[in-house]
DNA sequence: TATATTTGTATCGTGCACGATATAATGAAA
DNA sequence: TTTCATTATATCGTGCACGATACAAATATA
């Protein structure tokens, strides 16, 4: 094998994967009317709810450049409301609507749909998860060096 | 277990390493001018030069809609040549231009810089192949499904 | 041969993703 | 307290990424 070409071939497969699995999650997606990147943001909130925009940004490791104007799709399509503190009047705080709370509801059966769609049965459920744990482990690494 | 939580999530992982691996990229690819993607169409065309688009897009998993403008401006920076095929005049051969070709040579460090720049020492090499390996097995699945 | 279907590429619109930059609020230092 | 650096968000421009659609060339079918 070329040792030379490890990096790129290592590389091309995540970044494949990512977007294979995004597309996977495209018509689960489809039907509650959001993108990969808002039901991130959902996530986010329906875990924690009422953070400022910048701890988003951080938790989904996205630049705040990103994540403002994702927001702002959000509040249009009426999921959060974006109010500025008090406290602190440089940050934004984004906080769930009713209706992005209730989306919950309807997204509660995507991970179970979905490790249906993208699991095959030569990759066992364990092979799954030490892969995940690998990637969150050089994540944590790229994270520090970045 | 709560199966609405980032944390628990296994496509997020991915979806976060493939853009911090792309950060690591940039700065190499900033001093050659180019993207990503378009280093992904040049490694293809070293390869194997003068591909139908369809073909290009096949390789990368993309669809022809996002490789046309890619190559288009690919060929705005002198990188390759799109030319009709004379055989069957639906498809468009593209081919590196001189430039193309000797950016070989500028790019040639790049795998090795990486590999320096991504890889911690707690994930040791086989490792990071036997991820590889296992995402490769995910991907041609996704493939077969998609 | 005429018609229908498939194939290959391109166009359009929307939504990320990010570097560069701007701006106001906060906090620290002189 | 004035000045300076930092922090939090937003704006702008460029480049993907993809669904929907269009269209011409090639192929299959009637």
């Amino acid at each position: 094998m070329d040792q030379l070409k490890l990096a790129n071939q290592i590389c091309f497969p995540v970044y494949a994967a990512s977007r294979l699995i995004i597309r996977e999650y495209q018509p689960h997606l489809d039907k509650i009317g959001i993108t990969y990147p808002q039901y991130l943001v959902l996530l986010v909130l329906w875990e924690n709810d009422g953070m400022a925009v910048n701890d988003i940004a951080h938790k989904l490791i996205l630049n705040t450049n990103t994540v403002t104007p994702l927001l702002k799709r959000m509040e249009t399509l009426g999921l959060v409301s974006r109010i500025r503190s008090e406290e602190d009047e440089r940050k934004v705080i984004v906080r769930l609507t009713a209706k992005g709370s209730e989306m919950k509801v309807e997204a509660a059966h995507i991970p179970f749909s979905l490790m249906a769609d993208i699991s095959p049965d030569e990759l066992k459920m364990e092979e799954l998860l030490a892969m995940k744990n690998k990637l969150e482990e050089w994540i944590e690494f790229l994270k520090r060096k970045g």
